[in-house]
DNA sequence: CGCCACTGGTTCACACGTCAACCAAAGGTA
DNA sequence: TACCTTTGGTTGACGTGTGAACCAGTGGCG
């Protein structure tokens, strides 16, 4: 492999602020939603998809392809929600390996009193901070980053 | 609390594209670590820290403030490093209560061959994407909505 | 000195994530 | 039809993270 140059001090500086905000940001709307809400940002996530889809319902890797999880993950973690009543899941009747899942009337309330308490966070950890040439560049950086990792890994 | 606005169509792309930038940036550093050096992200950071202090040891809670760890993480992830042979733990002299907690050998080794190889993917990944005026812009957004976030969480 | 709050760590219980092994239904193809 | 691969999911083992309870040593302070 061929030399690799240091980070200079400034790529130093940058790359740990970008770090931490990734961190902190996370940290931050997870922990929000979790104690008020009572929900993770896992489980936010499935419940958006599921209040999206018609009859709020999904077939499971059909949600899993949304989530992008593995599928040991997504079961996992249904499983938890179900304990919870947030989601029903009930063999598929039309294939009988798969699964339906729908979100529940619990879910639905959660995720109806959620959503607009996290819009209000973001908006105020983000975007209330950015001009609108920031997110502008923001936006391309993520999609060149995002498009530069594809190919790193085929 | 007052109303807040819904996310636009741009403001929704911006927000998924900053956040798969995050999560699919993180994996894949995370993933060549572990696959080529059988390093975790926390290993490389604990190690990092170790392996810059003076004699390769630190008081356990200095090293949970450098990391911005909660000190039963810590305690978790340090006893299992211990028993992969990466670091020492032994009583503080100076303070009966403490732990200091050096790195090892093997530590040293692991964290010295893999440093320059994750220097190589964030240079792949994320710097050599970026512009001057790009990696200053975002680095500015990063220091805003820290600075943010820390008000928001006094 | 004797009490008591604080500090530094560990431990327990649990949520969450990955990987590998496994299983049953579905769908070719000979 | 019988076989064989693929598909959709579950399970078990383990690493990782959080919060609460706990515990011993430290350091005031009356």
């Amino acid at each position: 492999m061929t030399e690799v140059p240091w980070l200079d001090d400034e790529e130093q500086r940058a790359w740990r602020a970008v770090m931490t905000m990734q961190d902190d940001l996370a940290e931050f709307l997870d922990r929000q939603m979790r104690n008020r809400d009572g929900l993770s940002k896992a489980d936010y996530e499935v419940l958006v998809h599921l209040s999206e889809a018609p009859g709020g319902r999904l077939r499971s890797f059909r949600l899993g392809e949304l989530l992008r999880w593995e599928k040991s993950r997504l079961s996992q973690h249904l499983g938890r929600m179900e304990n919870r009543g947030l989601v029903i899941r009930e063999r598929s009747l039309a294939d009988q390996r798969g699964a339906d899942v729908t979100i529940s009337r619990r879910g639905t309330d959660l995720i109806t009193a959620a959503a607009p308490r996290h819009v209000a966070d973001v908006r105020a950890a983000f975007f209330d901070h950015l001009t609108a040439a920031e997110l502008q560049t923001i936006t391309t950086i993520a999609a060149k980053v995002k498009e530069g990792l594809a190919k790193l890994q085929p």
